[in-house]
DNA sequence: CTCCCCGGGAAACATACGTTTGAAACGTAT
DNA sequence: ATACGTTTCAAACGTATGTTTCCCGGGGAG
């Protein structure tokens, strides 16, 4: 391989710029441009537009999948209880904080994950269920068995109202951020909304009783 | 107005196709071949695309819009304490119930108002903003007086928390009934997931002390 | 040296898009 | 019956998209 950067240059561009407009508002030749490539580059190194996206996804959640997988088994091995705040906790710690040397890329991450829920790409989501469905599955089962006096159904209903709350505040932090700015003067960081929603979430899950 | 329908059947068509693919996915040619009129009849009627979309949310919207703004005035007029319950039901009836005959609507109206926040339509959220801004605004303030144990900033990230909640479990009702009724063979209506969404939805606005 | 293969680059390709045009068809009031 | 504003229609326009093609340069291997 002469040049990796150019696939890795590619791939910065492009989730900064999906991030940003969502998938089939962002141009070939906005990434290419922007990375300073040539726009053949991205045929040339992916294959089509819909395997960049996927190999977007991946360069995001193959280490996240793999941590969170670590974490869980860790878990599993110490024995003790594991409550709800522990299990999104995890998730919330390793979302935030996986990212190396570029705490800002947690916001992309968000959006994007986001995206993969709300945007029309069924190519995304058969690729992401096919790859990291059974990781989800396991963690689904790790909170039903945190909370037992929980009915199930009534446990899979709630994932969703804790779900659809994480995944459209984060796909939206950015601007949300902005107005809290403007009309709070208080500038909240990525990692203070997501205190508060795990709050919200782990209250919703538990239920009041 | 020789044939109102046409423009009838264009608004049809396209908060359908909307709904089910985004809006920079659904092209002008899908929705007027699926509707039976001409290509140009969008830009005769409507203008452009985007003045199309807005129409589709106006449609829905203003007398959505019409009827909560009455039901709050009469709140406010009888006088008594306005819960967070009462508040956040009246909305939730009237999103259920405000489609006259063709209830399946309710789905669609759920689907739109998620791709509002969602999608990259600056044009569109501004178009919202400054058309039902003001509702917005004073169902936010019944919020916080209704709740003053939440300062105004910690009620602010709940609500949107609430909201993702809802408009990301609506808009997937269908698809999650179904799974619920494989899953544990329960076959819940929509008027009672509404009830469990609520019941998570206050207990997260109010928060746990 | 020659061959070959890999990464890069400019250009062209075919297609799809939103929009505009100009004329035909329609309905209605004079 | 005529004239006029409104609506429909087929066609074209200009632009943007994802993808492909063809050619160049260079660096190992035989």
């Amino acid at each position: 391989m002469a040049n990796a950067a150019t696939a890795e240059r590619i791939l910065d561009t492009a989730e900064n710029l999906f991030a940003r407009k969502g998938f089939s508002e962002t141009s070939l030749r906005a990434i290419t441009s922007k990375a300073d490539v040539n726009l053949a580059a991205v045929n040339y190194h992916f294959g089509s537009k819909e395997a960049l996206i996927q190999a977007v996804f991946e360069r995001f959640l193959t280490p996240f999948c793999e941590a969170l997988a670590q974490h869980l088994d860790e878990l599993e091995e110490q024995g003790g209880e594991i409550t709800l705040e522990r299990l999104l906790s995890v998730v919330s710690v390793l979302a935030m904080g996986s990212h190396g040397t570029r705490p800002e890329r947690a916001t992309l991450f968000f959006r994007l994950s986001g995206l993969a829920y709300t945007q029309a790409q069924e190519h995304l989501r058969s690729y992401l269920r096919e790859q990291y469905g059974g990781l989800f599955q396991r963690f689904l089962d790790l909170l039903g068995r945190a909370a037992p006096e929980v009915p199930p159904m009534e446990m899979f209903w709630r994932v969703h109202f804790a779900l659809g709350a994480t995944i459209f505040t984060l796909s939206g932090m950015g601007s949300l951020q902005a107005i809290c700015a403007r009309e709070f003067g208080e500038e909240l960081t990525a990692a203070d909304v997501n205190e508060r929603l795990l709050a919200f979430t782990v209250g919703g899950l538990r239920g009041r009783d």
